[in-house]
DNA sequence: CTTTCTGCAAATGTTTTGCATTCAA
DNA sequence: TTGAATGCAAAACATTTGCAGAAAG
């Protein structure tokens, strides 16, 4: 579980500019989602990091999680269960390129989280907008129902 | 804030085939839901019963909008601030329809809610499901940004 | 009268915060 | 050394729940 190096260069250049420090706690919840292609949710990075030996409490971890998403390297959900989640923001091992914009279908019956775009929508949400004259500076999209191996369930 | 007969006669039946009661607080509660058309809070249910002298508690409130939810003449909806707002959710006076399916903007400086529906985006949700062999029960759309009220303040 | 409802206050579950202590630079 | 970060426990919030007394049918 280790943060490639460009991204942990970028990383302290972005606490560097806010006077911030980089802490051993900071870097392993980092490295935690970074290295998950998962919704993680504060608990699970909890344990995880406890069950890796590293000293941490939730306090710490939501303090950092909020720093990381100031800085876009991870994004926050809301899934609209009581619980946020966090992703990956950033793209592959090298620069410090963003992820592209997706949305969320959701399991009701296992919760498995699986990702989808689509243009035509991303458009119509545009068009609506403009035609109300509203300013649209994000949204907020998730399909509920039952994923392909829970359907027969 | 009266509520329509046919309305109430329908609460009625939906109660008794429940077991349940028709108390005061009950008529209160839906009257206001159903006498707005806007997205009423626990909050504001709360106190503009308080202030029109009907004796309520707020657990009340939240366990009668659980009920008007499951007959569906609400609608529970959860635009992401932690709050969740309930929306009438039956059709003129006469008869019990319900009102079409609609989706959310919210502004992000006034708190507008403005409804929309494009069936476009209805079908690409179907269709995305549809490709990832995914059951489409429900969804939860919502625009964010500023109004045409907010836009250049 | 019997059963359901209500209000209260306590419990819940997630997230936030105050403060003394520890630590990065 | 000194300002920032951490951990703890308490606080905050919206919502839920147990229970004794109130009320509907």
């Amino acid at each position: 579980m280790d943060i490639p190096p460009l991204k942990l260069a970028h990383f302290k250049q972005a606490l560097k500019n806010e006077n911030l420090r980089l802490t051993v706690q900071r870097r392993a919840i980092l490295a935690d989602v970074l290295g998950s292609d998962k919704h993680r949710e504060i608990d699970e990075i909890y344990l995880s990091l406890k069950k890796a030996g590293i000293p941490v409490s939730r306090a710490t971890i939501y303090r950092t999680l909020d720093i990381l998403e100031q800085v876009d390297f991870v994004h926050k959900m809301d899934i609209g269960d009581g619980r946020f989640r966090y992703e990956n923001n950033l793209t592959g091992d090298r620069g410090k390129g963003h992820r592209a914009h997706h949305d969320h279908m959701i399991c009701d019956h296992c919760g498995k989280i699986i990702e989808f775009v689509d243009q035509e929508i991303e458009r119509r949400q545009e068009k609506i907008s403009a035609e109300h004259g509203f300013t649209l500076l994000r949204h907020s999209h998730q399909l509920y129902g039952l994923c392909s191996d829970c359907r027969y369930e």
